[in-house]
DNA sequence: CTCTCACATCACTATCTGCTGATACCAGCA
DNA sequence: TGCTGGTATCAGCAGATAGTGATGTGAGAG
């Protein structure tokens, strides 16, 4: 089936800075601290990405004491990756599908 | 290798309506007259969003006397299946990496 | 040739979104 | 209990973006 991919989360995974976390979350679990050397972003931007990654059911929170570190939910990206992987398996059948000229 | 992925080519999927017209195309070749339909948007704003997802390289135009047919690249997101799987297992093992409080 | 139709481009507007500084909150430490 | 450092929230601004109507272009049909 064709389970048509949610935009939500890939739009929220479109930001340059949100990718870029994503990455370096993929590498290892960082606290807010540790995300504003590798950025080099101010604090309140990054606080307000971590927002959206964490409203978009991307990364969750742990607290450690006064720090807060991210982790990112692989069944997320698993499942974006499944359903790409979905559509191009389609497209590749739909080059031949052509709907005629109305 | 933790490729990261293009956030270009993520950004321009994360539109709902650019969305829907992938997940469009992904089932069968159209031209802008069938996207109008489906999609019930106004034929502007769909050569708009089709300029978009052509230079982001997602689709190819095909001439067919009046009409323009698109095709999805299946090879655009074949790729970022693999890289979303990269980063899904990256992910997976990212749990233990927990760098130490500052 | 002229008209029609499919599509692209232009100009404009409303809205969204990312960034920032100021500030509030909260946990641990002295 | 007051202080410090890590994080979240708020308000505001500038730039980006999606949507729309008017218009241009180019290929076929009559």
């Amino acid at each position: 089936m064709l389970t048509s991919v949610d935009p939500d989360v890939i739009r929220v995974l479109g930001d340059p800075l949100r990718l870029k976390i994503v990455t370096l979350l993929a590498r290892e679990t960082l606290c807010t601290t540790h995300l504003v050397e590798e950025t080099g972003a101010k604090q309140t931007n990054l606080s307000n990405h971590m927002k959206v990654l964490r409203e978009a059911g991307i990364v969750e929170t742990e607290p450690c004491g006064r720090f807060t570190y991210y982790k990112l939910k692989p069944e997320v990206l698993a499942g974006l990756s499944e359903q790409f992987a979905e559509l191009a398996a389609s497209a590749r059948t739909a080059a031949e599908n052509k709907r005629a000229c109305p």
